[in-house]
DNA sequence: TTCATTTCTGTTAGCGATATCATACGGGCG
DNA sequence: CGCCCGTATGATATCGCTAACAGAAATGAA
């Protein structure tokens, strides 16, 4: 020790400095002396029990138990330069996501990873404070959907090399990984099969293409197959709604207004789909007989309704467990390994009543 | 100083410590030295710029754009003592907590608060379990759904003192504050009509009640409502089954199996009751002339299909945004002031086509 | 027994912010 | 012209934990 009587004397007689403290916080310092070990003995004991001694981690545990310890993520993770948060980006948080969501935290949970969950309502400025946001809180990674995104974020993740996995669509080129299926080959895919069925005047009934490459997509496969067989679908033919039962009833009105003799609806979502199923029964057109009605999503509904509903399944689940596969095995091994950059998991065109 | 000479020779000696850091992580310091100020300065201009000279807070936004810093917000809250970020648990994310979600999200966002959201599959073990893992990153409040919890979550809660609001049903006991509508009362009311309507054999369709206080509370108000008129209510008129349009119509199937003279379904859920009405449309039984068939929720499609379904219309959003509201005016004001234990939402008997 | 390893446990110095107190700076007033 | 006081800025000690290293204990080989 160095000599000190008169330093410990100073302090003694310094201002009192009583900082603020929540309520009752135990800290571990606090299981420590209650256990009789050091304050690195609990940390190990709670992090990697197998490094410490039985006899030590009882004694932890029973320190714990009896001061109702709850470890603050906080410090360990400013200690320990990462957080166990992986953040998901979503643009709306509903049926479909949500079983993307489940994929993500049935993989991230039995990791000990936590998920932190934004939503854009299809925003790409909501998507980027939502990204600021989420780095602030030092996430170990990011989940996105889509491959469109702002120059900030874009700029941000590369400077700060935080892991990214983008999901429901493809790009040769994506930020980092990317993880889910081809929008446009399924759209390209289901237009493709409607013109095999015989239809000739396909209407089609998208969502809103601002900020959405899934949506873009989509239409742009329907666009390129109707073209390639020479077939009409011009602006007119085209109907963009928000993604709700009702904007399929309008969007429905609209094209069978302007063409009156349209023997198919492609609708880039089961919902506008059903909406627009409901529609033409209410007007007393057969489905599929005057109208064929196809889908995209395989929601729960669409199996349900009758007539049932030809759609694409797309891997809503797969997607979020996988991409979350991709993050983890980067985020749990220190090397900068990592497979695919491109993971396609397919489509599938499920051929039901309604076509 | 104290005489030192040797200890810091000592230190000059000792090896370097190099302690491993984040890729380029810009701190505060760095800021703060390229804006030529101290770090106090830098801090102040963040959060609240009015306490600096417009001088020093340009040079400080100057450096802070010249260095692509990213605020640290472990570090923050860890010295300050508070996250800004508000836990909600839910059973399910599905559009209806979706919107419950979105809700809690619009107020939380424009105070600066990050919501962190958690599912349980209603499970009550998983709530206890992403309670912990909430609290362990010291949440400034949590949301809950229902008021029925394990005894651990409501122990670990009522210790640490973190303000708490549930939400999806009322309770004259909340753990501390509770927002939302009697599941109870809305039941009965729904139950009252159809009797009201002359109806006598009213079958019931539910969720599972188990760790499910709204599903609960739900059957009870049928059951009361139905002995209240002295009409049959037993086991063999009430079916459980998970909220998904399938099992709607599974229910319904086995509900007309056993009773082949019900004149009317209640079902607690919209899903449940969709699809009860798709497999009677299916059968050929006619809504409502043979059966008629009420809902819970107020969903999307249930005023969508045809014929639009009755149902019970719940403030989804507003129980979020409003549970919100409570909660921040605890966390932004310093007094433990706070107004109602109890709000109640209300809850609305929608009246359509299929009863 | 003795010394070299290996395994546990403890000490110390941060992680990157904020709270608190101390100090510097101005302007108004006697 | 000097003094007082309110405001702006700075220095420093935490916040609660973990990484890195050091020292102690246990194990095994000679």
């Amino acid at each position: 020790m160095s000599i000190s009587n008169g330093d410990d004397a100073e302090k003694a007689e310094g201002p009192i400095r009583q900082r603020r403290r929540a309520g009752e916080q135990v800290r571990m310092t606090d299981v420590a002396a209650r256990a009789g070990v050091s304050v690195m003995s609990v940390s190990r004991a709670i992090r990697d029990p197998e490094r410490v001694s039985p006899k030590i981690r009882a004694r932890v545990e029973k320190a714990m138990r009896e001061t109702g310890y709850v470890p603050n993520a906080l410090a360990s993770s400013l200690a320990s330069q990462r957080t166990r948060i992986v953040a998901a980006i979503v643009p709306f948080i509903n049926a479909s996501f949500g079983d993307t969501i489940r994929g993500i935290t049935d993989v991230l949970h039995p990791s000990g990873y936590e998920l932190l969950i934004g939503e854009t309502g299809h925003s790409m400025q909501v998507e980027e404070r939502l990204t600021n946001a989420f780095l602030s809180h030092r996430v170990d990674g990011l989940l996105l959907t889509g491959h469109s995104h702002t120059q900030g974020v874009r700029e941000r993740l590369r400077n700060l090399k935080v892991p990214v996995v983008e999901t429901w669509n493809l790009t040769d080129e994506p930020m980092d990984q990317i993880v889910g299926f081809s929008n446009y080959e399924a759209a390209r895919a289901m237009t493709r099969y409607l013109i095999g069925q015989g239809r000739r005047h396909i209407g089609y009934l998208g969502g809103i293409t601002k900020d959405n490459d899934r949506a873009t997509d989509r239409e742009r496969g329907y666009i390129d197959e109707m073209t390639v067989a020479d077939l009409p679908c011009d602006r007119s033919l085209r109907s963009y709604r928000k993604l709700e039962f009702r904007h399929g009833g309008e969007g429905c009105e609209e094209l069978l207004e302007r063409h009156p003799d349209i023997d198919a609806i492609f609708a880039a979502s089961d919902m506008l789909a059903v909406g627009a199923l409901f529609r033409c029964i209410k007007r007393g057109i057969a489905v599929p007989d005057d109208i064929a009605i196809a889908g995209f999503d395989d929601s729960d509904i669409s199996s349900a309704i009758h007539p049932a509903l030809t759609t694409v399944r797309v891997p809503r689940y797969e997607m979020g467990s996988r991409a979350a596969q991709m993050l983890l095995q980067r985020l749990d091994t220190d090397e900068e390994t990592y497979g695919q950059k491109v993971v396609d998991l397919g489509f599938e065109i499920l051929i039901r009543d309604s076509t």
